[in-house]
DNA sequence: TATATTGGTAAGGAACTACTTACGAGTCAA
DNA sequence: TTGACTCGTAAGTAGTTCCTTACCAATATA
């Protein structure tokens, strides 16, 4: 937990999101999420591990089970960098949709098919 | 541009998003890029290659120099994937602000340091 | 106590990543 | 036309990722 290496890196696996996305559910021990993906049970404990390493999850022994829990708060410096990009693509998608009516405008004419 | 492999992959490796970033401020060609952040032209060149192939940029020849343009649109499926916890964390973030304040609270008996 | 369950991790290997150098194509300028 | 510039890509390589199987420790159950 303390290297807290890339969370970038963390979430570019697909098998790693999905076992966020469980997680958002409830907090799960190691067997219940291996067996929900079809992921061995090693492999789901190296996903894990990686996990805990990006600050994403933490996790409490029970026995013999280890629950696994969600704690999304690495996520946020995701969340800031794509905030440079939303004004961005809104702005894009403002001009796209102005295109769009212009098109539309200009195809008013020639009303034809469907 | 077809492919359109995983997004959440191109923006996994630093120095992609350092490119992405510097395309916010205008499209450039990839000498510029190269240089500005001391990697290798032929690195740039592969990085700004997957880049294209996320959906995340487009090229335009103009002589022998080749801008590089961004388009953010599928990094808004980095958003909505991100909009899941973003409710998540916000409510953590109360229940920690509310913990704050009830510890604020317990302490106001024994105000000493600072 | 013996046996089964749960899980971490080591070891090994296939596939992938990210760099380098080398080269060739296309463009521009003298 | 010659030489410099910009760029993509091939080839090679070191390092990393992600899986597997095998094993051991800790815990629960019969």
């Amino acid at each position: 937990m303390m290297p807290e290496p890339d969370v970038f890196q963390a979430i570019a696996h697909p098998a790693r999101r999905q076992l966020l996305d469980a997680l958002r559910e409830r907090e799960q021990p190691v067997r219940e999420l291996a067996a929900r993906f079809q992921v061995s049970r090693p492999a789901t404990s190296q996903h894990l591990r990686l996990l805990l390493d990006a600050g994403l999850a933490t996790e409490r022994r029970a026995g013999r089970e280890n629950f696994y829990m969600l704690t999304p708060e690495p996520l946020v410096e995701v969340s800031e960098w794509l905030a440079f990009y939303e004004t961005f693509w809104s702005d894009r998608m403002k001009a796209l949709r102005r295109t769009l009516a212009e098109l539309e405008g200009s195809r008013s004419d020639r009303e034809s098919r469907q």
